[in-house]
DNA sequence: GTAATAGTGTCTGTAAGACAGTATTGG
DNA sequence: CCAATACTGTCTTACAGACACTATTAC
């Protein structure tokens, strides 16, 4: 028998997640083709061509549908292809997590017209092209997981930021408020977490905090544990 | 421009995982067509069609290559796509990771002729096809952070097994050597791991043991800390 | 001074790891 | 009896969470 093996079209999706006033957002574009024309949908697109890498790919929609040319972190999140999610035929998505410090702008103005900025929360609850919206819910959980065991939370920051400021990240994602006591005691026992920053200050109100900057660890130890 | 999108070749591969003489066990079989032909592998297939679910072809291909027509875990691990890792084309595969436990006969001889099980140390320095080193590396990291959250140990073991039995996957999968004791009372102490089944008992040599059964719960709290 | 945030110390409960000791089987 | 494994208890150290307290800024 002369069987072939069927091809499918591989697409990647981008769940990019940046605090903004405190409050975890995801980017999200108004969709300008059919399918779900006009609808919310997180940027993404297809493999430009056959020999494009899955995560080339994810960089270069980060690029095109978000402005951003780079981020200090990018990882794969799963593969959504059920067969009936697409109507323009079998698509088979590579799904990603990118997380970006705040931004001077919400989005730049290339192809990134309809792109914003939207608190997860309301993302969560709105109506999403495809099946985006579990996208979402996964990349949340994973960054939620990660930051308890890994440094991700530092991909939130700016390049120096405060303990306060970490803090943020922490309580922003998780949903929850930290005891700023506790966290400063663990955040610094985690050793090669941050590390200080000079003997440098900033100041908001209160008084001024040291500064700090990504420690050499990706791995926790101890981990920051989820009450 | 009349631009289309690139279409790919998908796969399914199979890192099965299962416990024999107190180790842990990879299944691989010899691959029987071009490329790579008579080397070893992960079990694994194309998408039979445009219509078959991911998830569904990892089970199809489950019970064609491995003879296993049900696992108590199976799930997806990541997705695998450089472009020139198979030379038949642009592939991507979506490697999945399956548990079983220990089973009477190492593979029937269905479609599995080549198939079987090898010590996870052997195979990951021998050779193997296309990137399952890889993948079956980053396998057995998922198993073994899993072991640490989650319920997956059970997913080893028969449907009733004692505490030393369960003591013996962690072994296995972490490559350590743990406190009988101690492990005892962690384990005992992961409210909804395990759940005794009845007063019944079992013998090898010396004190017959407690039997168990899985638990309800899925995440572990507090956690089988890894030393 | 007050308000506000940064940073330190102290207490209590829980859990991990080391390991002594008892219990129950077979031979 | 001994060997072997199952199970219990106890001790020490580490960390989580609660929270009193001091420090340093702006006003």
């Amino acid at each position: 028998m002369e069987w072939t093996a069927p091809r499918v079209l591989l697409a990647v999706d981008l769940v990019i997640l940046t605090l903004r006033d405190a409050r975890l957002h995801v980017l999200l574009v108004e969709r300008g083709v059919e399918p779900h024309l006009g609808a919310s949908a997180l940027p993404g697109g297809f493999l430009r061509d056959e020999h494009e890498d899955i995560t080339s790919a994810a960089r270069r929609e980060l690029a095109e549908e978000a402005g951003l040319s780079d981020v200090p972190h990018l990882e794969a999140l799963g593969v959504y292809g059920e067969p009936g999610r697409d109507p323009r035929g079998r698509v088979v998505s590579v799904a990603h997590l990118a997380v970006a410090p705040r931004l001077p702008e919400p989005v730049a103005g290339t192809d990134a017209a309809g792109a914003r900025w939207v608190p997860v929360e309301r993302a969560l609850t709105a109506e999403l092209a495809f099946d985006h919206r579990r996208i979402l819910a996964d990349g949340v959980e994973r960054a939620r997981a990660k930051l308890e065991h890994s440094a991700l939370a530092t991909a939130f920051c700016d390049e120096t930021f405060t303990i306060s400021e970490l803090q943020q990240v922490y309580e922003a994602v998780w949903g929850i408020r930290l005891d700023p006591r506790n966290f400063y005691r663990k955040v610094q026992n985690a050793r090669g977490f941050i590390v200080a920053d000079g003997p440098m200050r900033r100041t908001d109100t209160g008084r001024p905090a040291r500064l700090f900057r990504a420690g050499p660890v990706r791995v926790l130890n101890p981990p920051m544990s989820r009450p």
